[in-house]
RNA sequence: GUGGCUAUAGCUCAGUCGGUUAGAGCACCAGGUUGUGGUCCUGGGGGUCGGGGGUUCGAGUCCCCUUAGCCACCCCA
């Protein structure tokens, strides 16, 4: 019979347990974020009508949805995004849920774009969003989460870049330009990679504007970057910012709304230096109206925004009357952990449990099963070996696997009461009394594997 | 979707001008006497040389197609 030769689609990936603590590692540290901030968890199928999901995030995102017809004739799709299932989610639960609403979601999402380092067709969002209000609070608040969310990671180099998007079009507006908006974001998104000289380029030549437009679009570009050191930084860019640039009336509610976000932010005791303002950022989905965020990691910028979200002033106008303004970021977890990774900062360890136990007595396994047993009750994570092998082959894969220590017990220490204890980190060795007298696990050996373990 | 580069053992790679049964290191398994782990020694399993077609007496090696990966563009997390 022929083998069928085992492969993985392009662009889909397998998770080795290397691959894959790291990455649990990071969803719970983002979930334990969202929840100090109140966000409640939500789940949505990976599948809807392709009706729910095609046109929402524009042209782009149709071209690269998975869409196909399913069993029952249904035309159906995978979502390639979390925001989008969330508003008609809304717009079906809203009287169940009450508003303002927060919710998190950490799910797979499809896109079937081309592959690239730390780009996949199958990835994972954990994005939260707050939907319901319009107070600045809640843009405050995305703020402070991505704030919080870099540094439970471990992350101290990071800048958040914020801008909104009523100043972009109060720009535009400003000089006369209303409808294709969107080119123009785009040349202006790429000032980090290309330059003023390169968007400017691109903005007559892609977007059609005449030079004198696009010099007057990129002149925020040219407000001296406030600096670093002075606390008071990104404020004083906005002065400059409505001093020199002609804004409309749009635009001036858009840099209030920023002086009043960056506020808010240094209110919270956030570090005004990780938050700069950057009128260049712009964002590709179609739906944001105000705040705009990206994050970025100073030692790689390189692989771009790893956390980004903004204000979208009625996503679920397509499904409801009602009018449901939301806002939210989302944390792309593995682009994160492909930039951790080279940056040597994740955790090498292959072992999920700390304390390891060869099975090595062979007639005594329901002793090994039973003092396992206890260890767990005492709140240890303990793998027992599955075999009687021999012990030198059974260290061995207790160290490979990278546990934190091992306790020996071969029939010497079952008689004596004992146990062996092994720092596998150290290669020390200590012999210590396994029960007291009651018969319970002796506190000297808990203490020892605690330590040892870490915790 | 467009363009460029690449594909040999589980992993990283050698393999000369086209020439005999395709190699190394690491990893894995088994040993180096009965109960002790990152070193060392010995042995073992594992490859239709990504897949298909062509040129040739002969293809891992040359040509075409295809699939996958990497890089850039596009876009984005």
């Amino acid at each position: 019979m022929p083998l069928i030769e085992p492969r993985t689609l392009k662009g889909f990936r397998d998770y080795l347990p290397e691959a894959q603590i790291p990455r649990e590692w990071l969803v719970d540290t983002a979930r334990r974020v969202y929840r100090s901030y109140g966000f409640l968890p939500i789940d949505t199928p990976a599948l809807e009508y392709e009706e729910i999901l095609a046109g929402k995030g524009g042209e782009e995102s149709d071209k690269q949805m998975y869409r196909f017809e399913d069993h029952g004739g249904r035309r159906v799709a995978l979502r390639f995004d979390l925001t989008v299932p969330l508003a008609r989610f809304v717009a079906q639960h809203q009287h169940e849920l009450g508003l303002p609403f927060k919710r998190y979601h950490v799910a797979s999402v499809w896109r079937g774009e081309n592959t690239q380092r730390g780009r996949y067709r199958e990835f994972m969002q954990c994005d939260f969003d707050t939907i319901g209000t319009e107070s600045i609070a809640s843009d405050v608040e995305m703020v402070l989460v991505v704030h919080d969310l870099m540094r439970a990671i471990g992350i101290e180099g990071f800048t958040i870049r914020v801008n909104n998007r009523k100043v972009l079009v109060g720009l535009l507006e400003a000089q006369g330009i209303e409808t294709g908006v969107t080119p123009i974001l785009r040349a202006l998104d790429k000032h980090d990679k290309i330059g003023l000289e390169g968007v400017r380029r691109e903005l007559v030549q892609a977007a059609g504007l005449t030079p004198d437009q696009a010099q007057a679009v990129t002149s925020p570009l040219l407000v001296e970057r406030a600096d670093e050191a002075t606390q008071r930084a990104p404020r004083a860019e906005l002065d400059r910012l409505e001093q020199s640039c002609p804004l409309s009336p749009t635009g001036l509610r858009g840099l209030t709304e920023l002086r009043a976000l960056l506020g808010g932010v240094e209110a919270a005791g956030v570090d005004p230096r990780r938050v700069r303002l950057d009128l260049s950022i712009a964002r590709g989905l179609d739906y944001y109206t105000g705040t705009i965020l990206e994050t970025s990691l100073d030692e790689l910028r390189g692989i771009g925004s790893v956390c980004s979200g903004g204000r979208y002033d009625d996503l679920a106008n397509l499904y409801t009357k009602e009018r449901l303004p939301g806002i939210g970021a989302s944390l792309g977890l593995d682009r994160l952990l492909a930039g951790l990774d080279e940056l040597g900062r994740l955790p090498r360890t292959r072992a999920t449990a700390p304390v390891f136990v060869p099975y090595f007595d062979e007639a005594r396994l329901h002793d090994y099963l039973a003092f396992c047993a206890a260890l767990r009750c005492a709140g240890l994570g303990v793998e027992l070996y599955p075999e009687p092998r021999k012990l030198k082959a059974q260290l061995q894969y207790a160290d490979r696997r990278g546990f934190a220590c091992a306790i020996v017990i071969g029939s010497d220490e079952w008689a004596a009461g004992t146990c062996q204890v092994k720092d596998l980190k150290q290669q020390e060795s200590a012999s210590v009394a396994r029960v007291d007298a009651t018969g319970a696990l002796s506190r000297e050996l808990l203490e020892r594997l605690r330590r040892l373990s870490g915790s």
